[in-house]
RNA sequence: GCCCACAUAGCUCAGUAGGUAGAGCACUUCCUUGGUAAGGAAGAGGUCACCGGUUCAAAUCCGGUUGUGGGCUCCA
């Protein structure tokens, strides 16, 4: 019989004869090897393992433990959960597509006279044992697009026939498991046997092909695991993450609030809340001044007429919000780079000036669609660490670094790593190509500059300029887009801003919007998450509570939280006529980094015993050398 | 904005053949003076989100509005 050649990753080659399947091969190697094989990649392209090999090829073998595994297993249960859902539906339902996403999968269906919930899931989900115990295999088929759509129409599968009739393809492959057969280009675990745990766990809906004009499917989202272990895992993950909720957490820590008489998307920030964000504030005036900014500040409104120039009334005017008095008409900011231009444009400026650097922070308001808001993350007025940077082009480059090492330092101190990404000009963009060549060089080499990994996306630039995104990892492993750097060649030319260059002449100077944390609201609420409300001492808007153990200490207990307070530590006081532990318990749901416990030993020693939140008993001190402690720990930060 | 669901005391939630409301915690008062995550008793607290409709009668059924949740689309 002829021998083939197969090549693998290791650089390792394998003699085997022709017509050899990758799963052979596979076991060929180990049997533990096989079973963790879910796919195979055959110089270079994907396919299912039992593709037989025809001919010399690479091999790389797909293994459950690698993400690309994980999605094609994920992406089979999907398939199964579509049999099941077709089975006990029938015809009532149409099935469009169903691909593996990050923590799971999801099946986009279309019915219209059944509405699924919840209470669905058991009955599909037990379906869909009976499928996987069936132990089908799944069985891949290559037939001509018009035969495809021929079958389909048959079925009466519309939104598959459109995908076909789409695809303007030749030939397209199908999957079949049983009598269920779905449009598909794979590849696919072997059989449904191997698929060990899902679980369904939620229903959403969704447009047809992602635009909102076409037909709304249901969604119904689920996951799966190699094993019931890791399901499990990954679900108390959810719920770890539900208790972390920063609603939830914003109401038990009595930080903010909204309010349905006030208006959707309107943060009320209470008392905690307020003092978190003036920390977090204050900490960003000082590094800002430290870094050569200049702090400005310009009005919530400005005219109308000045929107107009900027093409915001243009662009974004559906979400600007207006207000009219005396016959003329404001625009409410919904950013802040107008008024720092005019500020650009007050005096004549030399290339001497430049840079110059205006730091706001800068309260705006968005008419967010009602749909997207969400706590703290997407609201209608938020306040950004906004800043412009207006610079000669030959100093972008030093600028753009320095932002970025700007970046890296806060992040470091709240503990969040980070990823970031090069967005670079689309097709449709204004400005000269020398101009967006230095900006975009700008940007890449000092993202090069701190040898952070990043990815390039090409053409995702805004229309005005090329931009770096940074998205930052929280305790949970999610990422938030925080910060972002853009470069603006539209702006400095619709207001004609400019500079006297050493040369005598005016030059067009570049402008940088960026933002560290982004939106105060939209980091608080990220921070709660990621601190699960146990803020670090240096931003916990109450950093102590003096705790008495009987009325015997309350003025002394008075006296001590009077003293700490002048020396500027954020401390409060319960003095009720409560139980110690019952008082302890309260400070703790609370979160209050040190519970300072006063009685008769402390009064008479003249001292207080800070109980940290962890439960752990720090030894007795006098109030100077705890407020000097918090104070020490603080600058820490300054 | 779109799809689906939800809205009862400060919070978490009960309250289905339509007959004007209940628990726990929190709150107030009293008792208790107790050393590290809930001491005891009593009391007060609700136009059942809002507007309209059906009905002898609506927290409950219907329509609208506002808000909230899960997604989709969007995020200058």
């Amino acid at each position: 019989m002829e021998q083939i050649k197969i090549k693998l990753p290791d650089g390792s080659h394998r003699e085997c004869a022709v017509g050899t399947s990758c799963l052979e091969i596979a076991q060929s190697i180990g049997a533990g090897l096989a079973r963790q094989t879910v796919a195979a990649r055959v110089d270079g392209t994907l396919c299912d393992v039992s593709t037989a090999l025809t001919d010399d090829a690479s091999l790389e073998l797909i293994t459950l433990d690698t993400a690309e595994g994980l999605s094609v297993y994920r992406h089979t249960v999907a398939h199964v959960m579509a049999h099941a859902v077709k089975d006990i539906y029938g015809d009532d339902v149409q099935v469009t597509i169903g691909p593996a996403v990050q923590n799971g999968f999801y099946y986009d269906f279309y019915c219209e006279n059944h509405v699924f919930t919840p209470d669905d899931f058991a009955a599909i989900e037990k379906r869909m044992q009976e499928i996987v115990k069936a132990d089908l295999p799944l069985e891949r088929s290559v037939v001509s697009s018009a035969e495809a759509i021929a079958l389909f129409k048959g079925m009466g599968e519309d939104f598959k026939v459109e995908l076909i009739e789409d695809l303007n393809v030749a030939t397209v492959s199908l999957y079949r498991e049983g009598d269920f057969v779905d449009l598909c280009r794979g590849p696919h675990l072997p059989s449904t046997g191997r698929i060990k745990a899902f679980k369904l766990t939620s229903v959403a809906g969704a447009y047809w092909r992602g635009d909102e004009k076409r037909q709304m499917l249901q969604r119904v989202y689920a996951t799966a695991f190699p094993d019931k272990k890791q399901l499990k895992s990954h679900l108390a993950h959810l719920e770890e993450a539900r208790k972390r909720d920063h609603r939830k957490l914003g109401r038990e820590l009595d930080l903010f609030s909204f309010s349905e008489e006030a208006g959707a998307g309107l943060v009320i920030w209470h008392p905690r809340g307020a003092m978190l964000r003036t920390v977090l504030e204050d900490f960003e005036r000082r590094e800002h001044l430290r870094r050569g900014y200049d702090i400005v500040q310009g009005p919530q409104i400005l005219r109308t007429d000045l929107w107009k120039t900027s093409g915001h009334y243009e662009n974004y005017r559906e979400n600007m919000y207006f207000t009219e008095v005396e016959g003329q008409s404001f625009g409410i900011k919904p950013m802040n780079c107008l008024a720092h231009m005019l500020i650009f444009k007050s005096k004549l400026r030399s290339y001497r000036d430049l840079p110059q650097r205006y730091f706001e922070l800068g309260t705006v308001h968005r008419h967010e669609k009602s749909g997207v808001l969400h706590g703290l993350t997407r609201v209608r007025g938020f306040t950004q660490d906004d800043a412009h940077i207006l610079c000669a082009p030959d100093q972008l480059d030093d600028e753009i670094k320095s932002v970025l090492k700007f970046v890296q330092d806060v992040m470091g101190i709240f503990g969040f790593e980070f990823e970031m990404e090069l967005s670079t000009r689309p097709e449709k963009s204004i400005g000269s190509d020398g101009d967006w060549q230095r900006a975009t060089n700008a940007l890449e080499s000092a993202l090069k500059d701190s040898g952070l990994p990043y990815d390039v996306n090409a053409g995702d630039g805004a229309f005005y300029g090329p931009k770096i995104d940074i998205k930052l990892k929280d305790a949970l492993d999610r990422y938030w887009q925080c910060a972002t750097i853009q470069c603006d060649f539209t702006l400095p030319e619709r207001f004609d801003l400019n500079y006297v260059g050493s040369d005598g002449e005016k030059h067009r100077p570049v402008m940088v919007h960026r933002v560290i944390l982004g939106s105060i609201e939209r980091f608080i609420g990220i921070l709660i998450e990621h601190y699960a409300g146990s803020f670090p001492l240096w931003i916990s808007p109450v950093q102590a509570i003096v705790i008495n153990v009987t009325d015997n200490q309350l003025d002394y207990a008075k006296q001590v939280t009077a003293k700490l307070r002048e020396a500027g530590v954020r401390v409060q006081s319960d003095l009720r006529n409560e139980k110690l532990g019952f008082k302890i318990r309260e400070a703790q749901m609370q979160k209050i980094p040190y519970m300072l416990v006063i009685g008769d030993k402390e009064m008479d020693e003249g001292t207080l015993t800070p109980r940290y939140r962890s439960g752990e008993n720090l030894s007795s001190m006098s109030t100077d050398q705890f407020s000097q402690f918090v104070l020490d720990e603080c600058k820490k930060y300054n």
